[in-house]
DNA sequence: CTGGGGACGGGGCCC
DNA sequence: AGGGCCCCGTCCCCA
């Protein structure tokens, strides 16, 4: 199951956000060019992660497993005097780009969330949640150590997505705050290795060379689905023909296009 | 329509 | 606990 759909994308998730709506945002990571080359050298992999016969698929995933299993928040488990979950806008400087205002979330925020500083917030939560603080014993140390579906929901306030880690959910956070700044062209990016990726666009550095071409990538995944192309059993494959595809969206491509049936 | 490259998002794992 | 990295994935664009 991939791991991007553990959680639910919200409709206003994707794409392309407004950059020069986060001008006010104070960068908490930058890349000054020229780019650290060593930096980039040091994340070459060796020849043997490289190698196609490594990174070959061993089977042909089945495309059409479809994601069933939710993880079942804490709430619905729990008395109704326990909070149903936490509501985090800023877990720290460092997520809300130091103090400075985040992105309009596209949802009302609660009245009181103001006057309340990260710090405070962050120690509600951790007040109010087992593993953070005082909760009962029989919530907090035997089910959440034996049943993962008994865990308390984080949820983010900007997007209502659930989270059952205070560490998933402060790291989803940032996806909103994006505070790590181009300072070349002023994008900024949830991760420091994401504006590292991205850095890379302007330098034209591509450290992720194929071993069976002259092709170089900037990006591993993208080294990764080009190595797909030098080999003639693909990792996605159609259920009806049986055809393979280098990636899940030809796939998904071939069959919303109405697969023929027979084998090519 | 298909195949592939470019750019990027995000959860999990490891240190 | 937090940061860096890995891996898997999507979307867009173009040939």
């Amino acid at each position: 199951m991939p791991r991007s759909f553990l959680v639910r994308k919200s409709a206003c998730s994707r794409r392309r956000p407004n950059y020069s709506e986060l001008h006010d945002s104070s960068p908490e990571f930058t890349f000054q060019q020229p780019y650290d080359q060593a930096h980039l050298l040091a994340a070459i992999p060796p020849p043997e992660v490289l190698n196609p016969t490594a990174s070959l698929p061993t089977l042909i995933w089945d495309s059409l497993l479809a994601p069933q299993a939710q993880p079942i928040g804490w709430a619905s488990l729990l008395p109704q005097e326990i909070p149903k979950a936490v509501e985090l806008t800023s877990l720290s400087d460092e997520d809300s780009g130091k103090g400075s205002q985040p992105p309009s979330p596209p949802s009302p925020a609660p009245s009181s969330f103001s006057s309340t500083s990260a710090s405070s917030l962050e120690a509600e939560g951790y007040a109010a949640f087992p593993g953070l603080g005082q909760l009962p014993k029989q919530l907090a140390g035997l089910s959440v150590a034996k049943d993962p579906q008994s865990r308390k929901a984080f949820n983010c306030k900007y997007c209502n997505k659930e989270y059952i880690s205070l560490g998933a959910l402060k790291m989803h956070i940032r996806s909103h705050t994006l505070p790590c700044v181009c300072s070349t062209c002023g994008k900024a990016f949830s991760r420091p290795w994401l504006l590292q990726g991205h850095v890379r666009t302007h330098t034209g550095e591509k450290p992720f060379s194929c071993p069976h071409c002259s092709r170089a990538f900037a990006d591993r995944s993208n080294l990764r689905a080009h190595l797909q192309t030098h080999s003639d059993v693909k990792k996605y494959q159609c259920k009806t023909c049986s055809r393979t595809f280098s990636r899940m969206s030809l796939l998904h491509k071939h069959q919303e296009s109405g697969c023929s049936g027979g084998p090519r």
